[in-house]
DNA sequence: ATAGCTGTTACTGTTATAGTAACGGATTGG
DNA sequence: CCAATCCGTTACTATAACAGTAACAGCTAT
């Protein structure tokens, strides 16, 4: 379970789910007096800005927030003031302003499992040059963490938070060890897409797929995907709490790599980075 | 003048002089109906933490921000449930959590001038063999923006943000092209502390080298701020609202470079640098 | 056992915010 | 050229959210 204890609770990441019931305003549960909305709010407009995104509206801030218009000003303008966001002048349109640049510049490489975990899958690149990625779990995405690449596979440029864990086999992995009532979360409000032609879509057979993950110890992504791409990955665990709190994951191009070969060949390499992984997790405290 | 009009006022970033008034509560002024504290007390807390800083407690967030330690919890606690610290369980000590990394990860890369400097000074890099700095105003300080270093120049990790505009190429260009009310507010309440044998620390010396500067046209860091590193630094100007927004400089090291021989040699490198990042600048619509 | 730290919670007055509505400027279309 | 929309910005008010005091609980060291 992800949130065993009231106490975990507080700490743990929060839950989608959990945070879906807040709107509805059920005043059976005392509305957390030590939450501050405007500050989430805050936050989720800074985080509709990136890559994909450079430059935004207000009114597109306000309907992809759901923030009314007039909050939505009072946030951004804030945001503009600190210097967090910038504002074209003619056309007021809104962009990463400088500070924001330098508060994710400190949060990137301040991030000690960032820290902790490319030296370890630096060491398994140039031991067994193959690709190589890692991503924790953030509700029910993961959030990439570090990756290194080798030429032979069609790069790919991943999101930062990767949906689709049903198609994926950090996600897979993830969901084999999750605890039945946050599996069926998942399951509830799941659609899964057409990938590849190899994407499994089918509800029961992507249940079947997590228990066969379970059971075997490892996922198996057989270009469900990407066309072109097979993938083992193994779980990340917090190994004081039991629960998984990410994934990590080795990539192969089909066209140099069989399934039967990797299973062969990688799965001890899989595991092992997976038992360092989790080490790490383990003593930095991450917590599902 | 950093804030010519109102207007102006609004969109630019928020002048340090002003915002100290704000405390002071003097009815005078409305207090800005559009500009929310919640948000700005939460991400200063999120500012605590860095690669120096990594792990801070709650007290320590408390007194290092003023933020009363309630209200503080409040914010500590949002962060930590939306995930961007996360605590530890036993000592409660607080760390960057995978959404302050994802989101920090995405307003480094999706920041436009980051990208758009970036091949500018890697282009002049190759060329010319030297190491190149750059950094955008914020207030009285310098952020970082892009930075390449050549191997014989003792590698300083520069912090990302940079005080002690004084003592330093692209702090003394700046101040040299900020309007006279910026300036005097500037040296009001500046304290130069001796960086090396050569800083200037008497306030009627920087206030002649930053004349000089202005008519020369670039500055001139002669071991300043760190022995045995000589550099010259050139404005990054935004050409429609003619106000500096930042500066590039070229960095020496004075073992193998005398000052003359710079100033015959790289003057033109720095300048056409600086022009090219203003165009940049200009067109990315960054004011002061 | 006690003192002195933490972090956490209860409680309450007030203020800061949410949200409606209206405004002005720019852009579009007839 | 004027109406119709769009956008961002502002005025205003009820109320919920927050600030801050103070007390509490858990831990450590003396």
């Amino acid at each position: 379970m992800v949130c065993p204890s009231p106490d975990q609770m507080m700490t743990a990441i929060r839950h989608p789910v959990t945070r879906k019931k807040r709107p509805v305003n059920t005043m059976a549960g005392k509305q957390d007096q030590y939450f501050s909305k405007t500050l989430e709010k805050g936050l989720s407009i800074l985080n509709l800005f990136g890559r994909e995104n450079p430059s935004r509206s207000l009114t597109e801030i306000s309907t992809l927030t759901g923030i009314n218009k007039t909050s939505t000003y009072r946030m951004v303008n804030t945001l503009v003031q600190l210097g967090y966001l910038r504002k074209n002048i003619t056309d007021k349109s809104l962009r990463i302003g400088p500070k924001a640049f330098s508060l994710g510049h400190e949060c990137f490489h301040g991030f000690d499992i960032y820290q902790g975990i490319k030296p370890i899958i630096d060491k398994t690149f140039f031991e067994h040059h193959i690709s190589i990625d890692s991503a924790l779990i953030d509700g029910y995405k993961l959030i990439s963490l570090y990756r290194r690449e080798m030429p032979n596979l069609v790069s790919f440029h991943l999101p930062l938070i990767m949906d689709e864990l049903y198609a994926r086999a950090m996600g897979k992995i993830v969901l084999a060890n999750l605890g039945p009532d946050d599996l069926e979360h998942y399951f509830a409000d799941l659609a899964p897409q057409k990938l590849t032609s190899h994407t499994l879509v089918d509800i029961d057979e992507i249940r079947k797929d997590i228990r066969n993950t379970r059971t075997r110890g490892y996922s198996i992504n057989n270009k469900e995907y990407m066309t072109g791409v097979i993938s083992i990955g193994a779980p990340m665990m917090n190994l004081q709490t039991k629960s998984v709190v990410g994934a990590v994951s080795l990539d192969f191009p089909s066209k140099e790599y069989s399934l039967d070969a990797i299973e062969k060949q990688y799965i001890s390499v899989l595991l092992t980075l997976a038992t360092e992984a989790s080490d790490l997790i383990t003593t930095a405290g991450i917590r599902q």
